[in-house]
DNA sequence: AAAAAATGTGACAATGTTGTCATATATAGT
DNA sequence: ACTATATATGACAACATTGTCACATTTTTT
């Protein structure tokens, strides 16, 4: 966490040294990422750095937890009256929640995508287990489906649960470049409804 | 491409070295890997490692070569006869071949895997025109298969590839711990049927 | 307005990595 | 045996980055 005296900065300096960071670690692998380039580029002196986070870590968990503050308000409608939604559909929701998200904050979203592709310490301290109770939660809703009726019984769970995962959480990010805002948006939603109209009906004939 | 000196180094001195390199790109990211721990591990001198590669890059384009090589012997023969499989058959044969070749050589798997997650220079260089040619060439056999009446017309072929793309090409890097081999093969296996069977019939029921 | 507390600052030591180069050693050619 | 060529070696310069600390400046308290 920062220090108090980072949080009671002058606005104005508090939201350069964060858009430094987050262009930074928006560009670059979390090991890639210098402390040097932050200062640089939030034009104030290596001491201050020190004085408000304790290391490059610091600094990183404090911008993820900013991220999922602001995804968490995004998807908040959605998680909330997910009741009489059966699973398919919850997962187009969440993930027509997510296009948009995206297109809010692209920088957001390519910085959770380096934290999702690079497998190290910080990844382990704050993903695996969030992935595992993602897989849990599908799992719990794919066998209600089941015992509605909804969904074939000699599906595997675990393996669709993972599947849904795998397939949801890489958002095209190559996708994520402006200009094209709503035309992304509507590729976007379309190539999600394609990967999720095989799910639902397989691509075998007859 | 290492010099003729390294190529004709006596054939214990080789090994050492390239199996220093294995075991370091297997456990870290490119990034992450230091020459000095290289040239450690092996036990030679640091001048003899510049003697012998111009630098890291050109050390690890020589593994990979290494590795792609040991991988195209594994494919050949499900490759060469393709002729007669549909689109969805030679994909789990394809996948069979990976996971034997994973279950031989994990070290080889892990270094590719950080090849595909470490979204960087080298992997443009590498990789992002061969999945592109991988998902024209399944393009082409999954619009063989529709013309056959295999495979539905409504079905977005370019999507189609890519989920297999995607789903493929992430072998579970997590089941490559040595030790229970054979219970991992049939573990992998019946993943991949699994993966397969919803691809094919989809997950609703009636 | 003086003292105390908080914050700002940048030079610097400590550390670590890379690639080079002068020199040593070994091998091959005559 | 002598020379030329190839290979081996490790000290070292160059460079880069991190975290600290003594001192400066500003703000708050009394």
């Amino acid at each position: 966490m920062p220090t108090s005296t980072f949080l009671n900065l002058e606005i104005e300096k508090k939201a350069r040294i964060i858009k430094a960071a987050i262009d930074e670690f928006s560009e670059k692998q979390y090991e890639q990422v210098q402390i040097s380039d932050i200062i640089k580029h939030a034009k104030i002196p290596r001491g201050s750095f020190y004085q408000y986070f304790t290391d490059k870590e610091d600094l990183y968990l404090y911008l993820i937890d900013i991220i999922r503050n602001e995804k968490m308000k995004f998807l908040q409608d959605t998680l909330s009256n997910y009741e009489g939604l059966n699973f398919l559909d919850l997962v187009r929701k969440l993930y027509d929640d997510g296009v948009k998200f995206a297109l809010k904050f692209p920088q957001y979203v390519k910085i959770l995508d380096h934290l999702l592709k690079n497998k190290n310490e910080i990844y382990d301290k704050l993903m695996s287990d969030n992935i595992k109770i993602a897989e849990d939660i599908y799992a719990n809703l794919i066998d209600k489906d089941k015992t509605k009726g909804l969904i074939k019984e000699d599906i595997d769970t675990r393996t669709f649960a993972k599947i849904i995962v795998q397939l949801t959480t890489n958002i095209a990010v190559e996708e994520l470049d402006m200009n094209y805002q709503d035309e992304s948006y509507q590729k976007m939603l379309e190539r999600n409804n394609q990967v999720l109209k095989i799910i639902e009906q397989g691509v075998l004939k007859g």
